[in-house]
This record gives structure tokens, C-alpha cells and sequence, in this order.
DNA sequence: CTTGACCTTCCAGTTACTGGAACCTCTATC
DNA sequence: GATAGAGGTTCCAGTAACTGGAAGGTCAAG
């Protein structure tokens, strides 16, 4: 199976898939013209990595829970704690956000977004240290 | 004023400041030793951009919003409009984020984290694409 | 005159790709 | 056999916003 199907059903870009080779994440054969020649196997480590990526775990979380997956001496809990620290850091980024969120909603509903140039927010962003 | 002083009234890193310097967002003094001599316009260009980075403008529309704030001809309008398109980012973001958590919340409650290596979080990140 | 804190510049590394150039290979068609 | 087009290859550079570290200059105190 050469890059470009592998590409659409594992619904990653094919520069993508270059790049998980490149940093050993995955490691398809090559057919005697130098393509790459991808197996089920190698399809569904994708499949993997993508589904990881999508619930946000880094490249490196990735990697690391593929080695959890392939190690048969693996226990649960291993993967559960993997999942729950990045549950929190999900739920850190996710409390910062929405006060970011406040912020900027209560500054834009103090602007009033006319020809004006005097600007509820502008004069916030300035306001003297304290 | 040295750079060390300005990091602690504005919360930016020295690092930062000088970064914030090279891209071209501050342009401070030099003392004859070399050194940054920073004014109060500058310290409160940082604390102005220290601000809108909370909020989480790029650097690129807090020079934006910079721009603005230095331009006696500006509207609100502007303003407030960057602001709405800002928010509207960061809530996409943060709808991404709680989908991501509620997926993966979902994953660790079903993952019974025990000394088994069988793991509902595996098996669902292994699944056969579908 | 030395010590330590502070300052300088510059280079490299981080994350996870993405775009583009230059070039090779396969298939189909004329 | 020539050619066109789609798809493959590698390698290099760039993105965002810093951060760490090395090598070295400066200043105040003892």
C-alpha cells in the first residue's frame, strides 16, 4: 500500500506520516523502487497515533503509550495514570482558556465598537501596573 | 532602569524582554555600557503586552493591538473586532479541549487501572478504523 | 583585586508539522 | 519510444514564542 491510501484511511497528511517514520514511530518497508509499502500493521500504528493525537496527547505521550501497547508486561494502571495526567493538564489549559475567555468577553462587551477612539479594551491593556 | 527590574514590575522573564526587543516590539535605550536603560514608556509597553498575552493574542496581534493603541485615528470598532475574532478562536479552542476531555474521561472511567494488562484506553486506541 | 551579581550577544533546541524545490517512477496514451 | 500527469522520494527551511546555555563584559563591595 503506498503512502497516498494509507494517507486517506488513516485520515493523516501524507507529510505526516514521512515525519512519524522520520522520528521512528513507525517503520514500513520499501518496495525495490524505494516507496514506502505500508502493511496492516503499519496502518494501524497510524490509526493509533492518530486517535492519541486526537485526544490531544503529545508525540511523545504517543510514543509511549505505543510502547505500553506492544509491551505485553503492561498493566493498566500504567496506561490509566498516562491518561489521567494528561486529563489534568487537559483541564488546566481548558480553566485558562475560559478565563481568558471571561476576561476578554467582559472587555468586549465594555467597548463599545464605534468610530470612536476611546476603547474600553485598549484602556485596559494600558491600565497602570497594580 | 536594568532589564532585571522591569522583569520583576512587568512578570515578563528577561529572556523575554530581549526576545520582545529583537522581533522589533520595544525599543529601549542603551546606557554607554551597552546595557538597557528602560524608560516608563517601555515598561508599560511590556506590561501592555504581558497583558494581551494573558489573554492570549499572538505576538502578531499584540503588535497589532499595539498599532492600534499608538494610532490617535483608530476606532473602537477595530478593536473590539479583533477582540470578537480572538474570542471566537479561543472558543473553538476550548470546545476542542472539553471534547477531547470528555472522550478521555470516558476512556479512564471505563479502564479499570488494575495490575491486568487488558486496558479499555488501549483497546479503544487500537481499534480497527471505522 | 577578586568575587558575585548582573549585563551582553549569539547559537541551538523545543513541538509538530508544513511548504517547496529538485528529482525519480509508474501508468496510460499517442 | 516519447510524453504527460500523478504520485513517489529526499532534503532544506520556516513556523510560534520562547528557553537554556556558553562566552564574555561591567559594576559594586570588601
Amino acid at each position: 500500500m503506498n503512502i497516498k491510501q494509507v494517507a486517506e484511511q488513516t485520515g493523516l497528511p501524507a507529510k505526516t506520516i514521512r515525519y512519524y517514520e522520520d522520528i521512528g514511530l513507525i517503520a514500513p518497508d520499501r518496495g525495490p523502487n524505494g516507496y514506502r509499502s505500508f502493511g496492516p500493521r503499519d496502518v494501524q500504528r497510524l490509526a493509533f497515533l492518530a486517535r492519541a493525537r486526537n485526544l490531544g496527547f503529545s508525540l511523545d505521550e504517543c510514543r509511549r503509550l505505543m510502547g505500553l501497547y506492544c509491551d505485553d508486561t503492561r498493566t493498566s494502571r500504567e496506561v490509566r495514570d498516562m491518561a489521567n495526567a494528561h486529563l489534568a493538564e487537559l483541564r488546566e489549559k481548558i480553566a485558562q482558556l475560559r478565563e481568558m475567555e471571561s476576561q476578554l468577553q467582559t472587555l468586549v462587551a465594555a467597548c463599545r465598537g464605534d468610530d470612536d477612539p476611546d476603547c474600553a479594551i485598549l484602556n485596559d491593556l494600558a491600565r497602570p501596573p497594580g
